[in-house]
RNA sequence: CGGGGUGUAGCACAGUUUGGUAGUGCACUUGGUUCGGGACCAAGGGGUCGCAAGUUCAAAUCUUGUCACUCCGACCA
């Protein structure tokens, strides 16, 4: 591509209503505009860069024997209905009306469709197993789009499914996307992490994340320093370890003024992991007061799972006045009107701090046997430091952008949707379902957050705009025109594209745009071309080497393959 | 959905307190000088000041409403 008379534009300041390091360079470097919140035009060059993550994506999956279709982005609501998810996803599917009144829906995820393309295919057992996918847009109404490309409302996913006849046969094509998902990731260049997670939503048997690793992640992934050990904190589990002092004797102290925990530890001068707090709860309209240790937080998804239900809020006062517990002296000693759940490290702590259900005191030195309680679980977040579930060392947290998923769904969509095939004693059998996503746009953004510097993007070769970028110093001089012009058809003859910087620009803005949109090399046609030399770079690097405009072509074609 | 902030030229912003001709930098056009790391000088072009109603002789500025964007939280694959 020659700039001039291209659609090619930089911005030289920062947008104003972006936060995040990928979303600003993406804008900066004209690979992408917002046209409205969480939804975003991809402009020449991030399109092209979409376009080489998708082909890689696409690659690795057809290496699977998986196939790929097209579905529609526009339906009908009872898909949704049907498989019982419309409520789930609530508000955060956008809805529309056609001219008939009918319901419409902007489709957020497509297992229900599948099932149905499936179901045209499948009649016995010998007609599995086989897999499907899509590149296709997907709408999701987001309470808080964020961060540029990585919470949106309107974004392209790759969606896989398999189908199987029994547990050992999912297994086995999970084996194999899982495998794909790897080559991807690995190819695209990422640091990354793969997590056990909530099925949430969608559902199933097992969930696992492919995290990719970053400071601006929404999600906190809990690994251990000695071991491959790891999980997404909402559902990490928790190893209880037990304390070896000797008990004492429960006694009451005045703590006037001080509500907070960390308030309390201080004024008595004792750990937090040494006092157990109080979190006062909603659940639906009845109050349930949670007791964890007091450096600890609740954690809603395992709270979700222990009481089966979709929804915790916080108490209100009036609610709060059903029991005798007082806000701030909350503890798990004679405490009525409310249930009562401890997390079950409690059991396994010794003479330590709690609410006394009395304004202005606290106990010190409680045990176990001093408190009473209704349901007790593993109800709180782990923290850095906890022991290891596998080997015992100790976890470490990092935060990781969530890029892809996968799930073991079992047969949870083939019953609703009514998936069934026969098995070879003529008995009618649901279909065993996994579902497989790559966020495409948040992997490029995940990749930017990865890889950038204060210059601007860096692309990995396989994924960039351009391979190469030839910036031409002086467009009036003949020599070097002539050079530059013949660099560029060799280049364009072995099938590698440059970005040929033709502007009347002067040699600065040259570098600058080119190192701003990140292409990975770099070669300046300047003086030295009456001699036929040129000079060579890789984006990553600070020097240039003068070489033969042969040998940089030479260069070029090696680094790309 | 709760709490804050911001809407003025393609981009980033000042001007709003105290109403009185629409401004600055970058970008753009023309001329000149310069020209291998975001040049300089000069002259220009470009804006219903988010939208609507109101107050006023007069509104970017005051009032009310409304929309959009955004941050913190809630929520969320």
């Amino acid at each position: 591509m020659k700039l001039n008379n291209s659609y090619f534009y930089t911005l030289r300041e920062n947008p104003n209503d972006e936060e995040s390091t990928s979303g600003t360079l993406l804008i900066r470097g004209g690979y992408i505009k917002k046209s409205s919140s969480g939804i975003y035009m991809y402009l020449p060059l991030g399109y092209k860069v979409l376009n080489n993550i998708q082909n890689i994506i696409r690659e690795e999956m057809d290496k699977t024997g998986c196939q790929e279709l097209l579905m529609p982005c526009l339906l009908p609501e009872d898909y949704y209905i049907s498989s019982g998810r419309r409520a789930n996803f609530g508000s955060s599917m956008f809805q529309l009306k056609d001219r008939f009144n009918k319901t419409m829906v902007l489709g957020p995820t497509h297992e229900e469709l599948f099932a149905v393309a499936a179901s045209m295919k499948i009649q016995s057992y010998k007609d599995l197993p086989f897999s499907l996918y899509q590149m296709q847009t997907k709408f999701r109404d987001e309470p808080r789009p964020r961060f540029g490309l990585i919470r949106v409302r309107e974004f392209i996913m790759k969606d896989a499914y398999t189908f199987d006849k029994d547990l050992a046969g999912l297994d086995e094509q999970y084996a194999k996307i899982f495998q794909a998902y790897k080559n991807i990731f690995d190819r695209l260049g990422i640091d990354y992490k793969i997590v056990k997670a909530d099925t949430g939503v969608m559902g199933g048997l097992l969930s696992e994340e492919f995290q990719a690793i970053s400071p601006i992640g929404e999600d906190t992934l809990v690994l251990c320093d000695q071991c491959d050990y790891s999980s997404n904190l909402e559902i990490s589990t928790h190893v209880y370890e037990d304390s070896d002092e000797d008990e004492k004797e429960i006694q009451l102290v005045e703590t006037p003024h001080k509500k907070s925990i960390e308030e309390v530890a201080e004024f008595l001068n004792i750990d937090l992991k040494k006092t157990v707090k109080a979190l006062l709860m909603n659940v639906n309209g009845k109050l349930h007061i949670f007791f964890i240790r007091g450096d600890r937080e609740l954690n809603e998804v395992k709270v979700q799972k222990l009481l089966g239900v979709n929804e915790i809020n916080f108490a209100n006062d009036e609610l709060i006045a059903t029991s005798n517990a007082v806000a701030g002296y909350t503890g798990p000693k004679d405490l009525t009107g409310a249930t009562v759940i401890i997390d079950e490290e409690i059991l396994h702590m010794k003479n330590f701090v709690i609410g006394a259900n009395k304004e202005g005191y606290h106990y010190i030195n409680a045990n176990p046997k001093d408190i009473s309680y209704d349901i007790c679980g593993d109800i709180a977040n782990v923290v850095e430091g906890d022991k290891c579930p596998v080997c015992g060392g100790r976890i470490h947290f990092k935060k990781g952008i969530e890029i892809g998923n996968t799930f073991k769904l079992g047969t949870k969509y083939s019953k609703a949707m009514n998936l069934y095939y026969q098995d070879d004693n003529h008995q009618l059998q649901p279909v065993v379902m996994g579902s497989y996503g790559i966020g495409v746009g948040r992997t490029m953004a995940a990749i930017v957050e990865q890889m950038h510097d204060d210059n601007g993007l860096i692309w990995p070769i396989e994924i960039a705009p351009y391979k190469v970028g030839i910036v031409l110093i002086n467009q009036k001089d003949e020599v070097q025109v002539k050079l530059a012009n013949d660099i560029y058809d060799r280049l364009m003859a072995e099938g590698i594209e440059p970005v040929f910087d033709d502007r009347d620009e002067r040699a600065g803005v040259k570098f600058k745009d080119m190192e701003l949109i990140g292409i990975p090399m770099r070669i300046t046609v300047g003086k030295m071309a009456k001699d036929d030399q040129v000079e060579f770079r890789m984006r990553t690097a600070t020097e240039n080497t003068v070489m033969t405009s042969e040998e940089a072509i030479n260069k070029v074609i090696e680094l790309c393959k």
